[in-house]
DNA sequence: TTAGGGTTAG
């Protein structure tokens, strides 16, 4: 069989891309030894006088009739799966060479997908990219789908040397049907995705772009859903402008996933353009579409936040759209974080009104948000009132009674409602554990902390990060920094990596301990492991000089935070302006203070405390008159 | 294939 047009086309440059092939070892099976890394010959295409021809071309195989029978014998060992007669074949034939002939004498793309697997498990054989991408070509054009993914799906798992590059260079070798590599890049990429490479299915993405291959909205869509869950928003960005461009239609829900991520990272401008860009495409935004836009604002909001997630519900509403359950308990959840127990009150009275059924959730939302608020009388009232309409609590309904009571100081009342959960036929959840470890380690009982996180482990409920989290806190405020040590050393034998409240919780120890170098070094560390220092990081650090009058080194880290891109928050203000005060620098402190309200920071009660006592009481009158009414907060 | 509730650090 001769060379197709497209092949001759790509083996003009063979000499070059074999070359370059035996660099990059493409294969898709499994090495067995470094011996196997090398290239078989039976896909080396030879220039002779004539030009470029097959090594294992039609000439020398098929038209034998000695191969013929060969061929028709070794396809029918492998339609009847008569394994072991075709291994006893094999010992005279290379079983490189009867996959090709299988490919030359157009045998049934399954029975060669039979061989091919069958082939590469039994023989340990690591079949050529090129080859792998003649099978996918063939199972492509049978429209063998389901057979396809599955196959790339194992090849996905198993694979882990071959680039995306690779793959994507072979299988341009090894067809030139622009639909069929379409096809099977659109199923590359989705097997990626489900083994959770999402940065290989990116680059497929990106790749099929470059080789004019056209992708499924299917596909982008579960692409973008997977950089928004890995936080990858930039990415996402790039995904929704590129398929645009490449007239790859986003449909309702590439919208709805776009304006998730966005949302999730705060752009909530961009994810109302997104809304605007969908109605100019003529795809109506639904009731995910608002809801996850409510939600954004409600949670990543700024100054009159619940008033703009109001206002999108109050254009929900005038669009026609109608609100579900999950927009109330959106709402509602919105209104009690933004200290607004009463508005989240009027919600769920709308909700009633507008004949939408409360769910577990909307209690849930609302218990919490009372008990947040220490109205653990309302909660409970609530609970009962949850039950009587025939809602079952769940374990999140206790997890946020017993928070409640937890932060009354009310720990053994808690303890009463996590003896409950198991008679309820409930299991309490890893975060059941950590909030009652929390209390008793705040309460100075960690002979109590200790003893229940042994019973967790009795119950087969795994500590997190949390839980150690805690624990450290509670051995830190019992000045025992040497038993935290040994803790975050037992959190990471134990297979768990220290987070940002880790090193936090620590970082403040030792600063309260007078070690503040110490603190800086493991600053210096986090980066190392690829932790951001979060404000709280910086302002404890802070905390840490200018308790220890150091305020050069504080104003240094002030500087280094900025650096960061962390513009300094009020608590970052209040630490500075307590050092200058302790000090005795009042007017430096009184800059301070004008800077934090040209910033449009608000001093809040502790700012106010710190000027009363610091700055007043050594009669100093701060120059913030026009502030005072701010300054006193609540005032 | 898209949207909601509970824990830890200043």
């Amino acid at each position: 069989m001769a060379p197709t047009s497209s092949q001759v086309r790509f083996f003009s440059s063979i000499n070059h891309r074999l070359h370059l092939q035996k660099r990059a070892v493409l294969f898709w099976g499994f090495p067995s030894s470094s011996k196997d890394l090398e290239i078989p010959n039976e896909n080396i295409f030879l220039r002779n006088k004539e030009g470029l021809r097959p090594f294992c071309s039609a000439d020398s195989i098929l038209c034998s009739a000695d191969s013929i029978q060969d061929i028709s014998f070794a396809t029918e060992l492998i339609r009847m799966q008569h394994w072991s007669k075709l291994k006893t074949h094999l010992k005279t034939t290379n079983p490189t060479t009867l996959l090709l002939q299988l490919f030359n004498s157009d045998a049934d793309p399954v029975l060669i997908l039979r061989y091919f697997c069958w082939s590469t498990k039994e023989l340990r054989i690591s079949h050529s990219l090129v080859l792998t991408g003649r099978l996918l070509d063939a199972l492509a054009a049978a429209k063998e789908y389901p057979k396809m993914r599955s196959f790339l799906h194992k090849f996905v798992k198993n694979e882990s040397f071959s680039s995306v590059s690779s793959v994507f260079h072979a299988l341009s070798m090894s067809s030139d049907s622009l639909c069929h590599n379409s096809i099977i890049i659109d199923m590359l990429m989705l097997a990626y995705l489900k083994n959770m490479k999402t940065h290989m299915g990116f680059e497929a993405f990106k790749r099929a772009g470059d080789y004019g291959l056209k992708l499924s909205v299917l596909s982008c869509n579960q692409l973008l859903s997977a950089l928004v869950k890995e936080g990858k928003v930039e990415d996402v960005e790039y995904v929704y402008k590129d398929m645009r461009r490449r007239r790859i239609e986003p449909n309702l829900i590439s919208f709805n996933i776009v304006i998730n991520g966005l949302c999730k990272v705060g752009k909530l401008n961009k994810a109302s353009d997104v809304m605007e860009d969908m109605k100019s495409m003529a795809v109506l935004p639904n009731v995910v579409t608002y809801n996850t836009l409510i939600d954004g604002y409600c949670k990543k909001g700024r100054i009159g936040k619940m008033y703009k997630a109001d206002a999108v519900f109050r254009e929900m509403l005038e669009n026609g759209i109608f609100p579900n359950e999950m927009t109330f308990n959106i709402l509602i959840d919105g209104f009690c974080k933004d200290e607004n127990v009463s508005a989240a009150m009027k919600v769920f009275e709308e909700m009633e009104t507008r004949g939408v059924k409360a769910g577990v959730i909307t209690y849930n939302s609302l218990i919490n948000g009372l008990c947040r608020y220490g109205k653990l009388d309302e909660a409970t009232g609530l609970r009962d009132e949850m039950m009587a309409s025939g809602l079952k609590p769940n374990v999140v309904t206790y997890n946020a009674l017993i928070n409640g009571f937890c932060k009354k100081k009310m720990v053994d009342k808690a303890r009463e409602l996590f003896n409950d959960i198991a008679e309820q036929g409930l299991s309490p959840s890893v975060i059941t554990y950590n909030t009652l470890i929390d209390a008793y380690c705040k309460e100075g009982r960690m002979e109590d902390a200790f003893a229940l996180r042994n019973s967790m482990l009795d119950r087969g409920v795994l500590p997190d990060v949390s839980t150690y989290n805690c624990l450290i806190a509670g051995l830190c405020r019992k000045g025992n920094i040497k038993g935290a040590r040994d803790l975050t050393n037992d959190l990471i034998n134990n297979g768990l990596t220290a987070d940002l409240v880790t090193y936090n919780i620590l970082i403040g120890a030792l600063c309260k301990d007078g070690q503040s170098k110490m603190a800086v070094r493991l600053l210096d560390e986090m980066f190392k492991v690829g932790l951001s220092p979060s404000h709280v990081t910086y302002n404890t650090l802070m905390d840490g000089y200018c308790s220890k009058g150091n305020l050069v080194a504080a104003l240094n880290l002030r500087k280094q935070m900025e650096k960061e891109k962390k513009r300094p928050n009020i608590v970052t203000y209040n630490v500075l302006i307590k050092g200058f005060c302790q000090k005795g620098k009042l007017k430096d402190a009184n800059m301070l203070l004008n800077e934090m309200l040209e910033k449009g920071l608000i001093p809040n009660q502790t700012t106010y405390l710190i000027v009363r006592a610091e700055m007043m009481e050594k009669g100093f009158v701060p120059d913030i008159e026009g502030h005072m009414y701010n300054i006193s907060g609540s005032s």
